[in-house]
DNA sequence: GAGCCTCGAGATCT
DNA sequence: CTCGAGGCTC
């Protein structure tokens, strides 16, 4: 990509100029210092929007299944979304009303954003796109600041006393939460009913790791469970989940349709197990 | 019934 | 990232 480039630049002495403006919404960019890129910083500016709601309803966030990349962006460019929080105020005939969706997608959407109000503080956090918070620092941060209330509230270096997360990141953190109107888009998504508030269920708070220091790969098709579900069962009794096979992983799960990986796990002698025996592990 | 959209999975690289 | 399957609209 880049070659080509080069190659249909007639001389290499033309610079690379830094815009300057958003191309989208015409404001002026900023480049963070270290940064060898400039980034648009209006918040309604509707590139940034768009890519911002994506990620709300992406797998690991929010997870609303049936909006996809189209549906985002009939919904921006007609202003029936100004920021995710309006998305708990879409109706199912407004829906209904965009291309290529029915009253039967219509229905499946508002289900799934429905849904995504019970899912968890972390994900919530992970969901707002905080720079330098992805999904693994969002997990961590919310395992000690269990509301938003608190992460608020807290101090640079109270974030930062957090092991594994460094100044950069809790800067990030402190800042987004002094800007106005994330401040008001926390308190939307609240009254929203949205989970703020990590709730300790009797079975995480005093589970136990049964599989701590063993690590995992998931293949193929699981008869009941799905690949992120079996993910998340392994993590939470302390197991570690790999993609790929190697001479530190100790079991391949395998379901129907098995492809590369489990050649692979043959030929390293790699236990197998199937989803059965390994829900047999946890709950033994 | 064709075409559109979304989503899961494997492969590959970093 | 790319492919293919499945669900839904039109």
């Amino acid at each position: 990509m880049v070659r080509v480039l080069k190659e249909l630049r007639p001389e290499n002495t033309i610079p690379f100029e830094m815009p300057t403006h958003c191309p989208v919404c015409g404001q002026p960019v900023v480049r963070e210092k270290g940064e060898a890129v400039t980034r648009c910083v209006n918040i309604s500016c509707p590139a940034i929007l768009k890519g911002s709601i994506e990620h709300w309803v992406s797998r690991n966030a929010l997870d609303i299944r049936g909006m996809g990349e189209k549906v985002v962006h009939q919904l921006v460019d007609k202003e029936l979304v100004n920021s995710v929080a309006d998305l708990y105020e879409l109706t199912e005939d407004t829906l209904a009303n965009l291309e290529r969706m029915g009253q039967k997608s219509a229905q499946k959407l508002i289900e799934a954003i429905e849904k995504s109000k019970s899912k968890p503080w972390s994900r919530v956090l992970y969901g707002l796109g905080i720079r330098h918070v992805g999904s693994s620092i969002a997990q961590t941060v919310t395992e000690k600041f269990d509301s938003v209330d608190k992460l608020a509230a807290a101090k640079v270096t109270d974030i930062e006393a957090i092991y594994g997360i460094g100044v950069e990141i809790a800067e990030s953190i402190y800042k987004w939460f002094r800007i106005e109107a994330n401040q008001t888009l926390i308190e939307r998504l609240k009254n929203q009913k949205l989970q703020f508030i990590e709730i300790q269920s009797a079975a995480s708070s005093n589970i136990s790791k049964k599989l701590e220091g063993k690590t995992f790969v998931v293949t193929g098709t699981l008869p009941s469970l799905s690949r992120d579900e079996a993910k998340e069962l392994i993590q939470k009794f302390a197991g570690k989940v790999s993609n790929s096979i190697s001479k530190n992983t100790d079991y391949l799960v395998v379901g129907e349709n098995a492809g590369s990986k489990l050649t692979k796990a043959e030929k390293l002698g790699i236990a197998q197990l199937s989803e059965e025996q390994l829900l047999e592990m946890v709950n033994s």
